[in-house]
DNA sequence: CCTACCGATCGGTAGG
DNA sequence: CCTACCGATCGGTAGG
């Protein structure tokens, strides 16, 4: 039963997964110990470091699969539908992403920040890959006034990012109702608000 | 020379907080040891400990004194003047305020989770006071719209304060300019935003 | 304002 | 010769 073994495995260390970033997002990273990683999993200390090397590769594994994730179903959309519009399929397909995920979230920064550069370079990847899909559907959106200004263009869709992940400090452990009414705000108030934004004049002297 | 004795307690005590938030801010605060913080300000570990009696006190001290002043300064301003829109006035006073804060600014949530219940109040009141501030403001931008949905006013307040507060994330050390200019893309998003932004029918039903 | 330390606990690994 | 675990403890360093 070696496939029964390994699949045993893989459900171990997602379990590992779940846990650590609870505990991690609870008490910090760095505040945490593997010993209350540990006692949350039911295991010991010991058993972890069977599965994961260091502190830091388990979290690096809980980032690059919470934003392996979110890129994966994020650059799978199909932005071009002749109904719906995108910026309101992103917001709303961001923020159900994000249900559940408020720990993963929550230790975005700290953990960036305790990882090597090879690590952090991979995570910062999928970030900038959303970023790319968010800035395009904000020019999209208005492609007009964002022609002229491609900073204005970069404000926009920054904001949206911030209404986003600002979400879960207000409204930790939202519905999906919640999510998805608050979805449509985020879009509706980027899309008329775009309309009144004054463009730079960057030639102008 | 007691004054002068007084005076150089409290310089001291300002130096020992922007070079803590600073190493803080770069290492994560559990992450930091004081060790590193007294060679930061050029003196003893020790040392440090006449001024503040424990790392927390000095986090606490760090925070009283940001958000404090935060507090202060956005209840000072006069929100009546009869030309200069309210909602463009309190960002680009955010952001302002923000100059060369990122330190403090990024220690806030990490900072916030490790002081006791009390110290937690304090500075959760400070936040508590700005948040009105803004909620009030976004009210009189659209007063017909909110009055049916007190929700959707904190959506919009809250989103506000999610772009002002991912800012520095993208643009870490922005000067005055860059800052009055962004004040202004989320002041214009939010203002010309709030007439698209559908109410839900509450009483519906 | 410093050197010299402490109780405790950290991340990680030994033998079995 | 392997994977999956545990009780006990390693060398170093944290806040104070």
């Amino acid at each position: 039963m070696a496939r029964s073994q390994a699949k045993d495995h893989d459900d171990k260390r997602k379990t590992i997964l779940t846990a650590a970033a609870e505990v991690f997002a609870s008490r910090g990273i760095v505040g945490a110990s593997m010993n209350e990683v540990a006692q949350a999993c039911g295991i010991s200390k010991a058993n972890i470091y069977h599965y994961y090397t260091s502190k830091n590769d388990l979290v690096f594994d809980i980032l690059d699969n919470y934003l392996g994730t979110l890129r994966d179903r994020i650059c799978a959309l199909d932005l071009t539908h002749p109904t719906v519009e995108p910026l309101h399929l992103l917001t709303k397909e961001f923020l159900l992403l994000y249900e559940g995920m408020d720990n993963e979230h929550k230790i975005q920064t700290e953990g960036l920040a305790l990882l090597s550069a090879q690590q952090q370079s991979v995570l910062k990847g999928y970030q900038r890959e959303m970023v790319a899909v968010m800035d395009e559907a904000v020019r999209n959106s208005a492609p007009a006034t964002f022609e002229q200004c491609s900073t204005k263009c970069r404000q926009v869709s920054m904001s949206v990012f911030g209404m986003l992940n600002w979400f879960y400090l207000w409204q930790p452990n939202a519905t999906k109702a919640q999510r998805i009414d608050y979805a449509a705000t985020i879009a509706e108030l980027t899309l008329h608000g775009v309309k009144g934004v004054s463009i730079q004049h960057e030639q102008t002297g």
